[in-house]
DNA sequence: CTGGATTTTGGTATCGGTAACAATACTATT
DNA sequence: AATAGTATTGTTACCGATACCAAAATCCAG
């Protein structure tokens, strides 16, 4: 920059402002700067620019896994409105340990990120201490947690359950199975498996432990679900797959054993990913604002960090999912 | 910092020193310096480090589009060994533009990244005069370039293609058809429409232009190709889907429309993906080394950036594919 | 034409660290 | 015990930008 600024013969906070705000620089002095710029190869340097004016251009985001395809449409939107305000994303995985996720909300702090997104909504007392020390807006946005840190933008995963179960109830099922993740560390699998005993609840049914299984992620853990709940309870008229691509190995499986769906057995799901309406019979699932939710934290996380806007605090955004009947249940 | 230093009664330099090469502080000194930091909570700021030492932990990851599955492994690879040498991700879609990525490749050469990963090998020639001139490894890993920037760390997308239609020749099949996503600015669909040329004129088969199709992403597509495909050509007996999940929608598609396979044609497919081992009939692919590509990068990236690694200017890891044989074909 | 208001430009300190070298303390050797 | 050698700590300059305030240039009404 000093190069620029001797090139052009002026001073470089003038190079500083052509560049940065070029309103306030005279249209010869702009022009002039800019030509030196171009014949130098001049590239700024935004971690000294970060360092001197105390505000950077980066957001840094936790995911649990980064090779789980539901949060990519997520980052997808956070990612394209960002880009378009000239934000960069710095993106890490906690590997589902609010420890690990501790320890990189403190690295991105260190890098001096101007926001945070994280998808859990289960942190550390100590992370959270930093978070809220640092002074630095969040948005959490994998559920709506009961304490949020801040802020929020997500769908709730207890509603969503809750609304599916209530659906399987309403079309006559009566033993309805339900699977999910592992939910220790995972409060998204925990909300859903409340929402569904809620539902339960309120359709008169009776909880039984037998059919509420937690597994991995994967098709063969939906078929493997799939067979032990039939066999271990045959009267299972449906089954609720409240996680991952689970419905997709459970429905295979059904098809390997001859069994028919829904006439054996209902399927649903919980998010709509495009192969569950190709499949036959096509599954009846949830339709999921993942863009929208990153697009949407992209943009309050915006407000707060550029307009200053704190009256958006604490605001908690809950989007809309949409539940989709199909030939499944 | 100061603070950190003038209560342990040290200089700032011991605290530098303290945090960042333990080895060359009293064992007094260290236990002073760190109990310092804890009691005042001290977060170290990485942006005048880096500035100051001229060296950045960041790595800039340019993808062609966020929200594609066959990615993540990658990404999930890059992202493990990155972590564990304290190293950050700066991640940003380029949309298939070689002029995005130009910009984006400056704006992260703006960051200080230390290394670039492009998944792209098309980049415009400023792109790589830029490069060039930073200074900073590169590791392109999409595909083999012909002119590489610097490092490669790839499988061969003409071999892979290669590969199967011969596979495919080999098992007796003489007309067939290929799909691949729009080959405009990616050249890793490139290779794999000349890796099938090449296959064909090696296995004397005349290539007919009818059934060589184009088309973008998704189970629809491959759907529609499907069906695109046998009715202009119905004497076509096997089709090799070169991207994506096509084949995914193929193989519906048959079932659909009471095409046995691999009775009246043939299916395969390039990339490993978990579904297509379970459906029926399940499909024959390539497995690609996502995850090693990932984790290869990283690792051949941390030679240059670390131990100076010069030797490895240039050097092109091919990493190998296998192909699965299973009933589709 | 002049004085004050306004716009444009520049000088200097500073952001929070590290590099490079200087100074001091400690060890080992003869 | 003296000296060279090594390990530890401190001093100072600087990385490359921006903030803040001062100076110069421009504008405009009276």
């Amino acid at each position: 920059m000093r190069d620029v600024a001797a090139r052009a013969g002026v001073s470089t906070m003038t190079v500083s402002r052509a560049l940065n705000e070029p309103g306030k620089v005279s249209e010869e002095m702009r022009e002039r700067v800019l030509r030196a710029v171009r014949e130098i190869g001049y590239l700024p340097n935004h971690l000294a620019g970060s360092l001197s004016s105390n505000r950077s251009t980066t957001i840094g985001l936790i995911v649990p896994s980064i090779d789980n395809s539901i949060y990519t449409q997520t980052v997808k939107g956070l990612s394209e409105v960002l880009k378009s305000s000239g934000f960069q994303l710095m993106i890490a995985e906690s590997g589902y340990d609010p420890n690990e996720e501790e320890e990189l909300i403190t690295v991105f702090l260190s890098h001096r990120v101007s926001g945070l997104v994280l998808h859990s909504t289960e942190h550390t007392p100590q992370a959270a201490e930093k978070i809220r020390k640092s002074g630095i807006p969040v948005v959490e946005n994998g559920n709506i947690p009961r304490e949020p840190l801040d802020m929020v933008v997500s769908f709730s995963n207890y509603d969503a359950s809750y609304a599916m179960t209530m659906h399987l109830g309403r079309l006559g099922y009566r033993k309805i199975a339900f699977a999910s993740l592992y939910s220790v560390h995972n409060d998204r699998s925990q909300d859903r498996l409340q929402g569904y005993h809620a539902a339960l609840r309120q359709l008169g049914l009776d909880p039984d432990p037998r059919i509420v299984l937690e597994t991995e992620r994967g098709l063969a853990a939906g078929a493997e679900v799939m067979a032990r709940v039939v066999q271990s309870v045959p009267e299972v008229d449906a089954l609720f797959c409240a996680g991952d691509v689970l419905v997709v190995g459970a429905l295979f499986e059904c098809q390997k054993r001859g069994w028919a769906v829904p006439g054996r057995i209902a399927l649903a799901s919980f998010d709509d990913v495009d192969l569950l309406r190709h499949v036959s019979p096509s599954v009846t699932t949830l339709r999921l604002p993942r863009y929208d939710i990153g697009e949407r934290t992209a943009r309050i996380l915006l407000s707060r960090i550029m307009d200053g806007a704190e009256h958006l605090r604490g605001s908690v955004v809950d989007l809309k999912f949409e539940l989709i009947q199909r030939e499944s249940t």
